[in-house]
DNA sequence: CTATGGTGCAACTGTTAGGTTGCACGACCC
DNA sequence: GGGTCGTGCAACCTAACAGTTGCACCATAG
């Protein structure tokens, strides 16, 4: 059974060691290596974290010589505040600004 | 440790169950009981992911005789929307509006 | 008072997720 | 060619999670 795409971008932004990875690939894009040089885990633990947010469709992957260099592909963030602006606009009147404008 | 809101905020929003919930709360504030009647789950796992959902601050209590009624509380959710719109905002010409918009 | 129905708490089970280690493969440099 | 460095794959461990059942508690209806 195909799981929703919220599923998937949502479980993928729920870990903070991959929202610290989006947050570095955004500055700069960058291999599995790199990250984890500055991490403290291994580098196969981010490269199935780095899985994790491709699946959600929030990176893409170059391969670049022996290199995999990762970088941003935000479209699910939109589609995803796109659900909770429509969930929370009803009390909250920053959020239903949101929702007006991707309107 | 104190983990960051956003885990909780994203974790909750993860699972659909969860997002089924919280969309049907905000159409109308309701019971655990009343919301496991539409379920195929026990009121019991209802329970836990009201308290999923109330633990990243996005639901509330409320006591009304030997009932409890939950309704939306979605500040945490302008948060979290901020925090996509920053590090999408590069790329995706709608976060960036969602960024300006919120600045 | 008694029965009822919603709530709260605890124990238990099965599955998933984050993390590790070890090793094979492939491309680049000298 | 031979060494080196990044990548890919697989097995394994452990903690957390979704779900269940069973039962005690308490407020309201008759």
């Amino acid at each position: 059974m195909p799981r929703h795409p919220a599923d998937a971008v949502f479980g993928a932004l729920a870990d903070p060691t991959r929202r610290q990875l989006l947050s570095a690939i955004a500055e700069e894009p960058a291999t599995a290596t790199e990250l984890a040089s500055e991490l403290p885990i291994s580098r196969q633990a981010v490269v199935k974290h780095l899985g994790a947010l491709s699946e959600a469709g929030l990176l893409a992957r170059e391969r670049v010589g022996r290199d995999v260099r990762y970088h941003v592909t935000p479209a699910p963030l939109s589609d995803a505040v796109s659900w909770m602006a429509e969930v929370g606009g009803q009390w909250d009147e920053r959020l239903a600004a949101l929702a007006r404008r991707l309107a």
